[in-house]
DNA sequence: CGATCCACCTGTCGGC
DNA sequence: TGCCGACAGGTGGATC
């Protein structure tokens, strides 16, 4: 979604902020529009599943999508009149809760539009000198993304737990940005079972091993490919141009309850199971 | 501190 | 065809 956003957002000017309700999941910031408008977008980043999107005098406006929340790019014409974007949507315009008016550097206009049926996502303000001092963000874990996290790195962080490893992964205290998808297709790839107390793939000084250094191979595996591949669109979950991203349908075991395992040379079933309210898929058969 | 459950909210799907 | 329950990408707070 950082991806998608970046090329618009990207020095562009915030001309006008559409607020059309008071919260998504919390309420909005006091003055939510009048502190964007008028303002240069000056970088836009992200932490773990926060988008943060600075602003040219220091305030940071962090996003979350929830479940259901996606962003979608409008390409204006001449004008901000309603004929001049091509692309309206109004299957979903009911969920349309927040619309940003750009106006971008070779001067053509442009909206950003969040949408989100659920509404658990959320929008926030933040400082940018103290960014990683935001709640939201203060806790949290290494990325999995780049080449950081190695076997070493996951053995430091599972030393000792005996919390499931499928629980050890969605800590985002621990690893920060793997959501309920990745995790399974993660351990399913490292050929490890979900149940395992995350203690027993690591040393307790925290050495590498060679489950830790094959599941952290597979975490960001999995992450560099589905990124890649624009993200995993399930239902109305789109990019910010309106396509779905197409890593689902590189699933190996996510949402494939009853399915023959994919694996050569394997012959079990996936299974799904419930683990800390949430459902893991697996083969109980190759993931040990 | 850690583990577990629940709340938040709407939409979709499968079963009857 | 319609109704009803189960379930869905995540986070954060309460309660042990």
């Amino acid at each position: 979604m950082r991806r998608g956003l970046a090329p618009v957002l990207e020095n562009a000017q915030i001309i006008r902020v559409e607020q059309r309700r008071e919260n998504l999941r919390f309420p909005f910031p006091d003055r939510f529009a009048e502190r964007l408008e008028g303002q240069r977008v000056t970088d836009v980043a992200r932490r773990a599943k926060f988008l943060l999107v600075h602003l040219e005098d220091g305030l940071v406006l962090i996003g979350h999508l929830g479940m259901s929340g996606s962003f979608r790019i409008e390409e204006g014409g001449d004008d901000f009149s309603p004929d001049a974007f091509t692309h309206e949507r109004s299957k979903s315009a009911a969920h349309d809760h927040v619309v940003f008016y750009l106006s971008r550097q070779d001067g053509r206009p442009a909206r950003v539009i969040y949408n989100d049926p659920r509404r658990f996502g959320f929008m926030l303000f933040a400082d940018g000198a103290a960014i990683n001092e935001h709640p939201s963000l203060s806790g949290l874990g290494v990325e999995p993304t780049g080449n950081s996290l190695d076997g070493e790195v996951l053995s430091t962080l599972f030393a000792g737990k005996k919390t499931p490893l499928k629980a050890a992964l969605l800590d985002q205290r621990l690893i920060a940005g793997l959501g309920n998808i990745y995790v399974c297709e993660a351990l399913w790839r490292a050929g490890l079972s979900p149940k395992r107390a995350a203690g027993t793939i690591a040393t307790a000084k925290g050495k590498a091993t060679v489950r830790s250094t094959r599941l952290a191979e597979n975490v960001r595996a999995v992450i560099a490919e589905a990124i890649a591949a624009g993200g995993s669109s399930l239902r109305d979950h789109v990019q910010t141009d309106g396509s779905l991203g197409y890593f689902q349908h590189s699933f190996s075991v996510y949402d494939r309850e009853g399915e023959p395992c994919p694996r050569k040379e394997c012959r079990g079933t996936i299974m799904r199971i419930v683990q800390s309210g949430r459902s893991t898929y697996y083969c109980p058969s190759c993931q040990r």
